[in-house]
DNA sequence: TTTATTTACTTAACCGATTAAGTAACACGG
DNA sequence: CCGTGTTACTTAATCGGTTAAGTAAATAAA
């Protein structure tokens, strides 16, 4: 059982390959009849075309590439499923690269994108990551950027409001009666965490409160050590709310807290940016700042195939930023927002 | 700034482009001062071999397939790092197919594997998925199924011990007092949703209990659709124990709960089948059956790349079966297994 | 010294689709 | 009846690597 070509097709109707190229492809100087014959037997051999060699010929491959650090966080997870839904309708298809929150991983990955393997990339760079290697690719590519963006790279990106909902955040604990509030930040580099952090600053000043010395805790990739260094945090700086800015951190949060039977909120208010469809159903149930992840990734697909389209689309120029909310439970006691 | 080629390379160096080729496969027939050169040219000119070239003529494209229902579910989020984890360590590219649960898509999926863009599959099937063109693919191409596998192929697959993780659910629940035991299942066909059918039943038989007559509630797609299903079904049969065989359905039993007013666990106890890395921190906290799914993705990866390895690896008669494990909390009574 | 073998290349076909350029047949306006 | 288009194809080059087969020169064996 032979794999089938437009050249075994192209034999048994004796016609050129070039016939049964245009005519799959619905040329017009094709005769119906002809096309129809050609599609009769084509779908009788069940005939599936080779996309790599289309892919090497044409020089598009109908694919892109997704770059996230993992998998196992909520947000990348809905998002993905928004990349997905669109690539599927536009019938791309969709490379998975994990950066594993490694930067030289990662760069590797960056490295492949130069042979042409994809048409485009989304990526949501890693927690160490710097413009290196990056400016390369978006000069090369259709690059968009989505959540973790890189701030200095000029490029097309999709955000939340980081500063906006780190501030929202930091009132609702203030106004739930915190006066020593931390915050636990994935990256000094990442621009989303930093915004974050700005955000809060910014809230504190707005409210007369001061930054606690220790106020941010920077956190690292490994889980153990992040424990180890929260505990540290918590004892150190008898934080009376606390802000996660990711959604490994807020479990984090409750790891801790548990070790140090520390109660939420009575002890410790906790807030937690996280997508945790079971967030309300936690112990206590956590207030978040909650992303449209499917959304994010839906806007940043979008936008990538609006440049593929259409070749004198600015893509570099575009921002997207789309609210997040707060969803107040019970980890904090201010009411609403 | 044209994309560099072989071609390139070999003009430059006044070799042919077949030298430049082996040069770059280390091949013994090139001598190591040439070697040498192309290595130096291909690096100062950051040439990157174009793989769709490269796969056109070897005929392998080093990408596999991994087609699962849904992203945002922590069991195939594991699962995809696993098998994400060994596909970059041997070089190969992870193509993502979703197929929403949607037994359609996945036939279209499926399809497009015929084209040779994939040198092997990883599949986990819906909730209605047939025979019907699984074993075609399997005929084709290596393929290993994935939790979800599918009984009436012959083919390779990794799964947990469905039935006996389902029968010591079953027998937890019966320690901790329940005497009116329902199961959410997810799928009429899908042999594993069968076989933990099936676990449940011996267990009850075993321990002289009689199967309700609605005992077994089988789920839908649609969580709304599902909500309501669970909510009719709590209300008639009066259970005091469920098990929910995904994660989805365990999540859904804890919204129902709350809209019911029923308390967990002392109107119902739950134990459901998840990998939420959160559940001991849900209120209560879930007594879960946990999968390995790092470890099966893993295993099933691995299992995948060996038959790509060696062509007469017998792929279809590998059988690997993964054990579950229960994690006793708060949302069942029983102490411990 | 002659023949065999090895080394280090080159030539050219090939993978399977796409497409620019060419062509034969026929229609049509003048 | 001639020239111009149009239709419906074919021919052949091309994408960028890989590889079977060929070759010239150097080396080893007889």
């Amino acid at each position: 059982m032979e794999n089938v070509t437009i050249r075994m097709l192209a034999e048994r109707l004796q016609l050129s390959t070039a016939t049964i190229s245009k005519a799959l492809n619905n040329s017009h100087e094709i005769s119906e009849e002809t096309r129809q014959r050609v599609l009769a037997l084509a779908a009788e051999l069940n005939y599936v075309p080779n996309p790599y060699a289309s892919s090497l010929r044409k020089k598009a491959s109908n694919t892109i590439a997704v770059v996230i650090p993992e998998v196992a966080d909520s947000f990348f997870a809905e998002a993905i499923n928004g990349i997905e839904a669109v690539a599927q309708e536009k019938g791309y298809h969709v490379l998975i690269y994990l950066s594993h929150e490694n930067c030289q991983k990662e760069q590797t990955i960056l490295k492949d994108f130069q042979s042409g393997r994809v048409d485009g990339v989304l990526i949501s760079v890693t927690t160490e990551t710097t413009a290196t290697g990056l400016e390369q690719l978006v000069r090369d590519k259709p690059v968009v950027f989505f959540d973790r963006v890189c701030e200095e790279v000029k490029a097309a990106k999709i955000t939340t409001d980081d500063a906006a909902a780190a501030y929202r955040a930091t009132t609702h604990l203030i106004a739930g009666g915190c006066r020593r509030i931390g915050l636990l930040s994935a990256s000094r580099q990442l621009s989303i965490s930093n915004k974050r952090a700005e955000g809060f600053q910014q809230a504190l000043l707005d409210h007369q409160l001061p930054l606690l010395p220790n106020a941010i805790t920077y956190c690292t990739n490994d889980s153990a050590a992040n424990h180890q260094l929260l505990k540290t945090a918590f004892l150190e700086n008898d934080y009376d709310g606390i802000i996660a800015t990711t959604e490994k951190l807020s479990t984090a949060v409750y790891e801790v807290c548990e070790a140090l039977q520390w109660r939420i909120p009575e002890d410790l208010q906790v807030i937690g940016f996280s997508n945790l469809s079971t967030a309300r159903f936690l112990h206590p149930s956590l207030t978040t700042i909650t992303q449209p992840a499917f959304e994010m990734g839906k806007a940043a697909a979008t936008l990538l195939f609006r440049a593929l389209k259409s070749n004198n689309f600015p893509l570099q120029q575009q921002q997207e930023v789309i609210p997040s909310s707060l969803i107040a439970r019970n980890s904090t006691l201010a009411k609403d927002k």
